[in-house]
DNA sequence: ACGCAAATGAGACTCATTCTCATTTAGCAG
DNA sequence: CTGCTAAATGAGAATGAGTCTCATTTGCGT
């Protein structure tokens, strides 16, 4: 009856469709996932497992990962950082994100005229758009009222932004 | 006199505002990817200048392109794939990628409507933008015109799409 | 031309991700 | 319930983009 039981039900009928069998792992880490309600990488997964003394290797959570993205219950998004980061899709909620370049914190958010927008720049150059990724880097509310801080771009090298491009 | 001269210069302009200096290597590599009118990643430009007998270390390719990315000349791009792409700033012209993933081409788009909407949403969160960061997967004109390939979900997996996703 | 900080090349290293393969398991047929 | 077999797992090796180290070389101000 939890809420993410009906996650693990929707995996095993994806498996099933796909001659792929639901083991222990593969509940567990559906259960996981749809537990955290953020932005996570294979790591952190490991990791939470661990803690839970669930015994996981990390070649099984890349190998569900791969199977959740194609499910379509879970999606790959770029942080801007060096690595891939997940998330589960709840319902068919699509949202962008805002990232900050301070402190990494995300912010989301969903703009159906964005969306309408993309749609029509695609029928002009006669592109047929299945999906989209947009990062939105900048500084959030809380970091901008602290001030610039004099040794702030650090984390710039990070994310790949130029300096010039920061300043804009 | 060539235009990639210019660019050259203005590379020198920055390296020496930095305490830094102008070797041959760094203008080679300017030279060759203000040549380039497209994105190409670090192999690309190994391969090209192993090609021309231009001796160029993998070690000097990356520290250049870090530069060049700090002075704005360079931008870095995610295009979908595990790893960074590049491609060289001309002017001021910000543009967005329309990315196939049937061929892989990338058709670049620039829409002021589109940013216009996204200060806006910055705005209602309070957010400070400095860059942004759209690709929009689907399906190029040319290759929707050839038809489903049967076998064409291949790609899918490269890209990290579901193919729940790639059916919306 | 000198001196020295900066730059280079070669290869070692890192670290996320993928692969291999021997062993275990889910789930179907009987 | 049992056996069978394809699929799944874990452990660790392999891969590959990107970074770092350090001995040697070079740009460039004096």
């Amino acid at each position: 009856m939890p809420v993410v039981q009906r996650e693990v039900n929707r995996f095993q009928n994806f498996l099933q469709g796909q001659g792929l069998k639901l083991t222990g792992e593969r509940a567990s880490l559906v259960r996981e996932i749809f537990s955290i309600h953020y932005h996570f990488d294979a790591d952190e997964l490991l990791f939470k497992m661990k803690e839970k003394s669930v015994k996981i290797s990390r070649a099984t959570i890349y190998r569900t990962l791969e199977l959740l993205v194609k499910s379509g219950m879970v999606r790959r998004v770029h942080l801007g950082e060096d690595h891939y980061h997940y998330e589960h899709v709840s319902g068919n909620s699509h949202h962008d994100h805002l990232v900050c370049t301070t402190c990494g914190s995300v912010i989301e958010f969903h703009d159906p005229l964005l969306e309408a927008r993309q749609i029509e720049i695609c029928g002009r150059k006669r592109f047929t758009p299945t999906f989209h990724n947009l990062q939105i880097l900048g500084v959030c509310d809380s970091c901008r009222r602290k001030g610039e801080q004099p040794d702030a771009p650090d984390r710039v090298k990070m994310i790949g932004l130029s300096a010039m491009q920061l300043r804009k």
